[in-house]
DNA sequence: ACCTGAACACCGTTCAAGT
DNA sequence: ACCTGAACACCGTTCAAGT
């Protein structure tokens, strides 16, 4: 019985420590990090805490709950208050503000689904408010007419957490594909699958996997933030001057 | 062994007709629609087909592949094969193909979760080649530099998805509200939250709260994906004739 | 007030056994 | 070849009982 243990994964951070939201939404962040999405459970989380699963319960009315608790932790860390840098213009901001997210999810890959989860169904909870913010003000700074704002941020907003979460899942897909397979293995594992497919029912597709092969995630991303903001433009009431 | 039946629920097309992938794919595809996400369940499934529910494992390896399955169907049948209306200019084929999602998207809710995950962590399946090939086809049509079709069809798509996931997901918690609400009372009660943010750290989300009250869905849908094609025609190589 | 941990009502998946 | 249905190893959540 006696445990042969000191483990140095330490899993009880102090068993005297007093349980709280805050130390359980820590852990439960921890535990996506290291385990994803089905990583996340509670008896494993009651686990790493040292306590009972159902104490959890005092502190959070269950899982929807906690994992909107940690997704807002996330991204409060990762998209902080104030006003940015006033020396780069709006565009550059914007591009800062969805590289930031970007990187975020690649950091934490369940962030990707968790964020379209809120969004969609708990569009009160802080977290819609507060990415909207903070790409919405930059886009107001770009001149566009006030009916326009809705939209444009809406665009921005769904493609950066689209593409931002497509990243991710490549990440994601290299490491399943084998300890030392990267990126390029599998993106190449893809496209020889779209290589395979009909010539007549897919000729664009077909081209596309050479281009999809070669591209730099990041660079590809911030392509795809400018053609959207290319559009924004176009909104703006009077042409611009040079 | 008569039984008394004729339910006018049929809950068994006939319970000597032989299972099959396809019947397995159809009643899933019911069940996610009248029951939702949490709704289908392989014990569910087998009732609803009166049979086991190992049976299902003969024809159909996990519940990742099942879902996978019904997506593929639902999307098949809302982008047909062929080229479209050869009538309309690409313009209108790529909101025409953006809509048929939106719509697809509206009756079958589910289909915003599942279109993502299968794009994202299963690209080589059936689904993700479909739709780009559909959205892909339209951008070239529009004289895009062939090293942008990629980054166009992407944005094109992540939005679509986004924005229609947000839409279905605003369906759904109206419902949600209660049998009597409607999809106006759900926005408002949105806009409400919204507005009792702080002023301080939310000026522009309380000023849109007012925007989301009366906006509609397809219009504001629409104005997305015309937002996005105006940036797609900027990258076009020379000034287009009027 | 806060925590414990057994118990409940579920899951997806497997597999010996049937036909 | 195809189907049955009990069994296994899990889940989230509840709640009497403890401190």
């Amino acid at each position: 019985m006696a445990g042969m243990a000191t483990r140095t994964t330490r899993r009880s951070q102090r068993r005297t420590e007093a349980l709280s939201r805050e130390r359980i939404v820590g852990a439960a962040v921890e535990l996506l990090d290291s385990a994803g999405e089905g990583g996340l459970t509670f008896r494993a989380l009651a686990e790493r805490l040292s306590t009972g699963s159902g104490a959890i319960y005092w502190h959070v009315a269950n899982k929807d709950e906690l994992l909107g608790a940690a997704t807002d932790a996330v991204i409060a860390g990762a998209l902080p208050a104030g006003p940015g840098d006033p020396a780069a213009g709006p565009r550059e901001e914007i591009r800062a503000v969805a590289l930031g997210l970007f990187v975020a999810i690649e950091e934490h890959p369940w962030l990707a689904t968790q964020l379209s989860a809120q969004m969609a169904r708990n569009p009160w909870g802080p977290v819609t408010p507060r990415i909207f913010e903070r790409v919405g003000r930059r886009v107001r700074a770009l001149d566009v007419p006030e009916e326009n704002w809705f939209t444009a941020t809406s665009v921005l907003v769904h493609y950066v957490l689209g593409a931002a979460g497509q990243n991710a899942a490549n990440t994601a897909g290299a490491r399943a594909l084998g300890p030392d397979a990267d990126r390029a293995a599998f993106l190449d594992s893809v496209a020889k699958a779209w290589e395979d497919l009909d010539p007549e029912d897919y000729p664009l597709t077909r081209a596309a996997a050479d281009q999809i092969r070669d591209h730099d995630d990041r660079e590809q991303f911030l392509a795809g933030v400018d053609l959207v903001l290319a559009g924004v433009m176009t909104l703006r009431p009077a042409a611009p001057p040079s």
